[in-house]
DNA sequence: GTCGGACTTTGAAATGTTTCAGAGAACGTG
DNA sequence: CACGTTCTCTGAAACATTTCAAAGTCCGAC
């Protein structure tokens, strides 16, 4: 009868000697069969290894049960935790979580963006590679959820959720001058990126409500935010005349702070005594780094979570209301800007 | 007509002035409408906005096209690296992966199968938290393709993609053993892991051969793999007495190797002149540290790669005969081992 | 004119679920 | 014993596609 095809429930009301319609009450609403059968119905199903199809199901139902994320950066720690984040709120709403990266290629994006919405998924969490793109918008008029991660996105048609980036710019900033630092450099970029643009901005802000003159806030633009690039602005930064050369540096994430570092320990230097450094988002191994780095700290599985219940918000509640959230980042001081010797 | 709903192939060819069929043969076999109708329907089409309903495809045309991935450990970059190149392999074949996390726990693993298998997904890939798991061969048994990532399973019912972990842990002790170490520590575990068990046995296979005492490799177990373990092994390290401390550590994988780094220099030794220190794996983060790490290289995308394809041929070709692929593992040398003053 | 073939298009069936109106059964009540 | 209730169960319709046999259409050759 079954002839190695897999059994669906025509099969398992067969053979428990019931109609369809219960063997699907016995999945979907339980109470509302007898015991017996039930009882009855269940042992078919083992009996016969049966397995729910899910496209079926979703077809009919007209609902899916998954959500899915678009990450921007799959070699960036950040990311997988905000992942994390994610995946445990959809784990507690007892649905699958598909995780996609676009390796900041805006048509891998899309490619993603499209299969999502042929997949009829109950919601796409993203964090884009540019939150101004049209095909945002497309998804946001097709009525799909859609929150953006640790971006914002100008209008309101969507939810996001992110971090305030300027003020994490100041408590960074601020913490070097507290040390006592005199000449900072910013490394980050490339600055059309929102977020390189705010940090960048708060820093400023602190640097000159300190009364700092801005010539002693230098800017080191890079081309990404990977390891290599902090590498090479740190070669930069030594090729520096000294009366220019800052003492500390404000990376615009961890990576290049972990690359920073690495080439001025391969240079000879004492961190922090000749260069202090801080990083941004806090990832498991800016902790773990040989001089443990300070770092302006992102609550990354924070993020991943409440974008998710955003997104189930709008998914499930009909008079949802989008929202722009935004976390407080704090900072953690470590061994790279606090010397042993000379403590806060 | 379409109040709200998203429009079906029977809206489009309603629009279009054709039969179902012939949208469908629009999608499927382009070659076989005309081109004048074929126009007319991709008009229509995005006129109104259609997109395909994956779920009522796969329901019908009875295969899906997405692969999924069950990585072991999200927190390790390894496996980011592995997903990174099965990634790859799907976009080639065009087909979409899902990527789960077991976060090494049994049950999570299972719950993540038990959906995949709702989803009768095109196949599997997994590392599993326990390569002797029955409900592995459950899947086999029903026939989803498997295959088994970065592990070795007993019994032929399903493919394995791995690397040659006796080597890996030969080339590891015999380059410390080339530096002129004389006491080694090996570190990782715990030792229930075959690959722990596979890189110790090697360790210790070249280490005899070159003719030095068991006595000589002490064998330091910690309870997992993470960057925490290192850092607690490194404190045992140096509660040894001096006469019996190594000189030297091969840790089982890169995080392990990453702590111990950490702690060894936060200690104020020197790195390799005080301790020389191999990791396993070649993360990224390896090269990134502070004292760039040596490390046995396993090709980590071309293993995602490989595994990928070794499903797709379970899933397409009739006559797919199971295999064990084995890659060979490299020594990459780096400053964490060889010092400066003393080259090669 | 008719025939045969090549090329297009159609319409209905099939896929595995869920849903829902209603049929039956069992049972206490008046 | 007729009646209303409550509890279970059934059967058919619906979901959005793909597939495929069969029906049309067109065209040149005889």
């Amino acid at each position: 009868m079954l002839n190695g095809r897999t059994p669906s429930v025509k099969d398992v009301a067969a053979s428990a000697g019931v109609s369809l319609g219960t063997v699907s009450n016995v999945m979907n609403r339980p109470e509302v069969v007898s015991a017996r059968t039930r009882e009855r119905v269940e042992r078919a199903m083992t009996e016969l290894g049966f397995v729910r199809n899910e496209s079926a199901r979703q077809l009919r139902a007209g609902t899916s049960r998954t959500l899915a994320y678009v990450m921007l950066d799959g070699t960036n720690p950040f990311f997988h935790d905000v992942a994390q984040g994610i995946e445990m709120a959809a784990e507690d709403a007892d649905l699958s979580l598909f995780i996609c990266n676009s390796n900041s290629r805006s048509a891998r994006e899309e490619v993603h963006l499209d299969r999502l919405l042929q997949q009829r998924v109950q919601g796409i969490l993203i964090t884009p590679v540019d939150p101004a793109a049209p095909h945002l918008d497309e998804l946001a008029r097709r009525g799909v959820p859609l929150v953006v991660v640790d971006r914002v996105r100008g209008g309101d048609n969507c939810c996001s959720v992110a971090v305030d980036d300027v003020l994490g710019g100041r408590i960074a900033v601020e913490h070097l001058a507290e040390q006592g630092h005199e000449r900072v450099a910013f490394i980050g970029g490339p600055d059309t990126l929102g977020q390189v643009g705010e940090r960048l901005q708060g820093a400023r802000e602190i640097w000159s409500s300190l009364g700092r003159s801005p010539d002693d806030l230098i800017y080191l633009p890079t081309e990404a935010m990977t390891v290599a690039d902090g590498r090479s602005a740190g070669e930069r930064l030594a090729g520096l005349p000294a009366r220019r050369r800052p003492t500390a540096a404000f990376c615009a994430n961890d990576l290049l702070a972990l690359g920073l570092l690495q080439q001025s320990i391969g240079a000879g230097l004492r961190v922090p005594e000749d260069l202090a450094i801080v990083g941004f988002d806090d990832i498991e191994f800016a902790a773990a780094a040989a001089v443990p780095l300070t770092s302006v700290r992102q609550p990354r599985q924070e993020l991943g979570r409440a974008a998710a219940q955003l997104v189930l918000d709008e998914a499930t509640n009909p008079d949802h209301r989008h929202s722009q959230l935004q976390f407080t980042p704090e900072l953690v001081a470590r061994a790279s800007t606090v010397s042993r010797s000379r403590p806060i």
